[in-house]
Parts: C-alpha cells; sequence; structure tokens
RNA sequence: GGGUAGAUGGCAGAGUGGUCAAUUGCACCAGACUGUAAAUCUGGCCUCUUCGGAGUUCGGGGGUUCGAAUCCCUCUCUACCCA
C-alpha cells in the first residue's frame, strides 16, 4: 500500500563511506539513489555537503539533489512529498529506489510517517518567540502546561523550539500537539482519522565504525574540502542576489565559514578546526537517533564484504530482487 | 644582571580571608528530538559514595589565622620592560 513498499535505506553517520557503496548497490541491485539528505538539496552547496560527483551520478541517477535554491526553505514535510513522488516515478520505471543519507529525522519520518497536522506558520512563529525573548521562555512553557499538560510535561522550558510548534498547533488547530503525535507511540492509533502515517516497513543497513577510525575519516575530509575550494564556495553563496534561507545557511561548515568571511568568527585554521569538532559532534548526534532504529542491520562500512553483507541483508528482507551478481 | 606582571580543574578565564569543589565559555561524556533537524534543547564532567555526604584540590615548600585559591616568606617557571 505504501508508496515505500520498493524501497531500500542505505543510512550511517557523515563519513562513514555512504555514497561510494551506494552506488555498487544501486548497480547491482538495478536501484535510483534518494539522497536521505536535508542539505545536498540546495544547488550551489556542493563541496561542503560532499554532494554527489556529477560523475557519480551519471553512474547511477540521483533524484531529491539541486532541486533549491539556497535562498528557499525547506522542511521534512516537503521532502517527505518529494521523496514519495520520487519513489513513485522510480517504482513505475521498473527500478528499485534506494535511500542514501544520514539525516535523521528525515529518516525517522520516513519509516513512521509525520502527524498530519498544519504546517509551519511563520508570523505566528515570530510573536511567540518574540515572547519569550522579552518575557522569559518559561512564559510560553507555562501557558502550554494550561492546554496541553502532557506536552509541557515532556517539553523543557528551555526547548522554545518546540514549545513554540506545540502552541502553534494548538492554536491553529484547536487540538493539542500530544494528541497529533500519537503517531509516532501506538501502531494502532493508525486507525485514528487524523493519524495517516505510513508506517512503512523499510529494509535498512546502517554503515558503522569504530570511533577513532571515524574521527580520523571526518577530520581529513573536512581537510579535503578545504583543499577543494570550500571557502570560495561559500564565497560564491555571500555573493548571490539573495541570501541564503535559514535552514541553508545553518549547514553545518557553512555557517562557521560564513561567520569566518563576515569577519565575525575566528581566524581560518581555527575555523577549520571548528568545523572539525562539530562535525564530530554531529556524528555523535546521528547515534543517538540510529539507536532508535533496532530494524536496522548494521554493517561495518571498512570490511571488505560490507557490500555483500549489505546485499545480504537486503536480500533477506525482500520476495523479488533483480539481483544476478554475487 | 635589574624591574614589573603572572602561575587556578583538558583548554580559555573568573574569584583576591569564610557563603569555594571553586562563576562562565569551550572541549569531552550521555540523553532528547513528530513541518528550522548538518538545527535546537537537556543532564554530567577531581576522587569515593549506602546519594545523606566523605576525602583530596587552585605552580612547589614553609608560615600567619579559628579559617587561605585568596595574606606573608621562599623556591621554580612564564611574559613583558630596562640593561
Amino acid at each position: 500500500m505504501s508508496v515505500f513498499k520498493n524501497a531500500l535505506i542505505l543510512t550511517g553517520p557523515t563519513a562513514c563511506g555512504k555514497s561510494a557503496l551506494a552506488l555498487q548497490v544501486a548497480e547491482t541491485l538495478h536501484a535510483e539513489i534518494i539522497a536521505l539528505d536535508s542539505m545536498t538539496v540546495y544547488r550551489g552547496m556542493d563541496i561542503g555537503t560532499a554532494k554527489p560527483t556529477t560523475a557519480a551520478r551519471s553512474r547511477v541517477p540521483h533524484h531529491l539533489i539541486d532541486v533549491l535554491d539556497p535562498w528557499e526553505s525547506l522542511t521534512v514535510a516537503w521532502w517527505l512529498d518529494r521523496a514519495a513522488d520520487a519513489c513513485r516515478d522510480i517504482t513505475a520505471r521498473g527500478k528499485r529506489p534506494l535511500f542514501v543519507g544520514g539525516t535523521p529525522f528525515y529518516l525517522k519520518a520516513l519509516l513512521h510517517g509525520l502527524f498530519p497536522g498544519p504546517p509551519a506558520d511563520e508570523s505566528l512563529r515570530r510573536s511567540l518567540e518574540t515572547e519569550a525573548e522579552r518575557h522569559g521562555p518559561m512564559v510560553l512553557h507555562a501557558r502550554l502546561a494550561l492546554v496541553d499538560a502532557k506536552s509541557a510535561a515532556r517539553l523543557h522550558p528551555n526547548d522554545v523550539r518546540r514549545v513554540v510548534r506545540a502552541l502553534e498547533v494548538h492554536t491553529l488547530t484547536g487540538r493539542p500537539i500530544s494528541e497529533w503525535q500519537q503517531t509516532w507511540d501506538s501502531p494502532s492509533f493508525a486507525n485514528d482519522p487524523i493519524a495517516t502515517a505510513p508506517q512503512a516497513k523499510i529494509p535498512g543497513v546502517i554503515l558503522v565504525l569504530p570511533r577513532e577510525i571515524h574521527y580520523d575519516r571526518i577530520n581529513s575530509r573536512v581537510d579535503a574540502m578545504f583543499a577543494a575550494g570550500w571557502i570560495e564556495e561559500v564565497q560564491r553563496l555571500r555573493e548571490l542576489p539573495q541570501s541564503l534561507s535559514r535552514e541553508a545557511q545553518q549547514a553545518l561548515g557553512y555557517r562557521e565559514l560564513i561567520d569566518h568571511l563576515a569577519g565575525e568568527g575566528p581566524n581560518l585554521a581555527e575555523t577549520q578546526e571548528l568545523i572539525r569538532t562539530h562535525t564530530r559532534q554531529f556524528a555523535k548526534r546521528q547515534l543517538t537517533w540510529f539507536r532508535h532504529f533496532p530494524q536496522l542491520v548494521p554493517i561495518a562500512a571498512l570490511n571488505e564484504d560490507a557490500l555483500e553483507r549489505i546485499l545480504e541483508a537486503f536480500v533477506s528482507d525482500l520476495q523479488s530482487v533483480t539481483n544476478d551478481s554475487g
């Protein structure tokens, strides 16, 4: 029933070697790749996002890459819609969709769906945020407690971003967000008319590698990005006629480089070190998400038989596989 | 050789007689995450703990004091200045 029923997932933390393996997997399984990634969607942001090269993209078709300009906004819901479209498209052409990427929130949305609530109301958000700045976050949290005790209990008062969204959903729908959010709690809730999440059972694999090795890879990849002209790329983005969207400008590394180029950040060497550090921290955050998905089969990324193990994991989950190679 | 200013927890940096195991930031460890998510937020971070506390810390040594990271002496080291 789900549009994702033929899909496969290859995920893992940043710089773990997903892209290279993905090409091989895609070629073996006759698949096309859909980027499970919140940043490679942006045109002109190539180096720092480790976007698949044109060579890679000519080997295997990639979707949801370079689909937005850097001044455009992006949300999970938009991404999920487009991912569903791409899936339908690929399936219709007799190919298999292979999600590749490491944006954990999008992965969760893909696996568990989103509650079909209202999208962001920017002006409402702005006024709530302003209020929090003036009178402190407690004010918003206290108000939330009045209309949605369950969410208030779950959310820390300082977590303004989520408190605002909870308030926003309640204001817009008259229904507490905690009611809407039951999508992720109970499968039986799928019968509820407001919870129409796909609840997809998509076979997936997660690449893992020892922390020390992983960190070395991250560090040297950041260095390689600088050597490849990352600064010039960011400079070009700064010279665009329109300023970057909030989502684009908070991309890891771009943000630090933008600050540096604007004279508001540390010197170049320090900026580079900062980006290495932040990338390592990001990888750790990704890992805390991945623990929530026990259905993903862990594969040692550096093992020589990684490709075979991935294929095995997929095959054991599939009834029909268009695979004829060893 | 003379002078001045300093030495504080992984780093930066507060504190200048008790309320100091020592503000804060960073790093580090762990956690959360339902339309900003490569974002944002939370907890921990000297040692031991029956979680009530207990024991050792603020360059080394000595001293003053009921009591010192804070005052005095001395040693070592560092930075800058004059020779």
